[in-house]
DNA sequence: CATTTTACCAAACGATTGGTAGGGAAAAAT
DNA sequence: ATTTTTCCCTACCAATCGTTTGGTAAAATG
């Protein structure tokens, strides 16, 4: 990169600019597929100065996956959380966000694939994958909650999410949104049209708890 | 690995030895993570012996992809074709085969990890991935058909695969089966319940089509 | 018997990995 | 005006990566 004034700025990149740019890389080759150095150049700096700001790679992810955490916090699950609003809608404006993160090339869906990548071999990564979807099922929970009953909503959610999850794993893989959209918009309509009725609440359901 | 009788056996492995501990890392710590090193020890060999069977680790994973598929093909998708058996109960087969393969340590879910870790960051997979899921799509699409007409068995099918990839990813990331088992108990009540009437036919449903 | 092929090993290849050391220049603090 | 801190560079480290090499003992071939 190249400066044609005659100061150089003091500050290239921030710490934020740093985790987006590697939140891309990650999610576009994978973390143990993506180097530093790689991360160093998204960014326009030498590979050795990005441990100016994080000591290590591991930590560098840590805080990515925590960044996205959070950001899912504040722009998709919290429509579970607007009491105002009937569940239907709440649902349909998570999903909306939902899908504009997931299947924005920038963003994308970096835990899903965190999810199955580092369950077992990345172990230092795992609880945080755990937190995140433990968030993802309490907000769906939350909105089934308000037309069915504990339990089945509980059922529900976790039902919702797998679905969600696959079919996004669908729409990577043949590269067609639609796999996810219809996948959405079926869920809404699940919730749209049955008033009591739900998923047939079989007995050896247990209550999604963090085991960890 | 010591042989304490007198002469050496010429032939240590074979190429399905090495195929098989290959699966079995891959599975583990995923593509990226395992080196030929990791696969040579694991068969007892020097990692540099591996080429004499295989021409690079990209075509070593080649052969491991098409084995688990063949594997499937033989063991779980065929119970889909068993036209003697009403449908409920070829489903009920070809899951309880499913979990047999998904649940086991040693050949595990290859494939959906792959899928979810290849999708975009190694093409080269990409299509032996898709192959993969369509044959899986086919399977169950198959045993809706019998029930349900051809659109609808299409949707379910894609919707039955995308829970059981989703809720697979859970079982793995919080190492807890039961997310796997209760959905294809859910969906198994799904095809005995429901005679007639299935999922709200949504209009803009596409045929699963290969793009590849 | 001689010769070729098979199945492996030990060693090394260049490239790349995550990470470190030291220095310099600009900005901020004193 | 001087010091300290911030930010980033170049250069380097040991380790590991996928792969290639030269060679060898055993088996197969003729």
């Amino acid at each position: 990169m190249l400066y044609f004034c005659a100061v150089m700025p003091k500050q290239k990149v921030d710490e934020q600019t740093i985790i987006i740019e590697a939140l891309k890389l990650f999610r576009k080759k994978s973390y143990f597929n993506t180097s530093m150095s790689d991360i160093a150049d998204a960014c326009g700096l030498q590979k050795g100065s990005l441990y100016h700001y994080f000591p290590s790679k591991e930590d560098l992810m840590k805080r990515v996956i925590k960044t996205v955490h959070e950001y899912f916090k504040n722009n998709v699950f919290h429509h579970a959380y607007d009491k105002n609003l009937p569940p239907h809608k709440r649902l349909e404006n998570l999903f909306r966000a939902a899908e504009k993160v997931f299947l924005d090339e920038e963003k994308g869906n970096l835990l899903g694939n965190m999810g199955v990548e580092t369950a077992l071999m990345a172990p230092e990564f795992n609880s945080l994958v755990q937190r995140f979807f433990l968030d993802f099922f309490h907000a769906i929970k939350t909105i089934y909650q308000d037309k069915y009953g504990d339990k089945i909503a509980n059922e529900l959610a976790e039902r919702s999410v797998a679905e969600i999850e696959g079919s996004l794993m669908f729409s990577r893989v043949f590269n067609d949104h639609s796999y996810l959209k219809n996948t959405t918009k079926r869920i809404l309509k699940r919730i749209e049209e049955k008033p009591a009725e739900a998923a047939g609440a079989n007995g050896a359901s247990r209550a999604t708890k963090a085991k960890h």
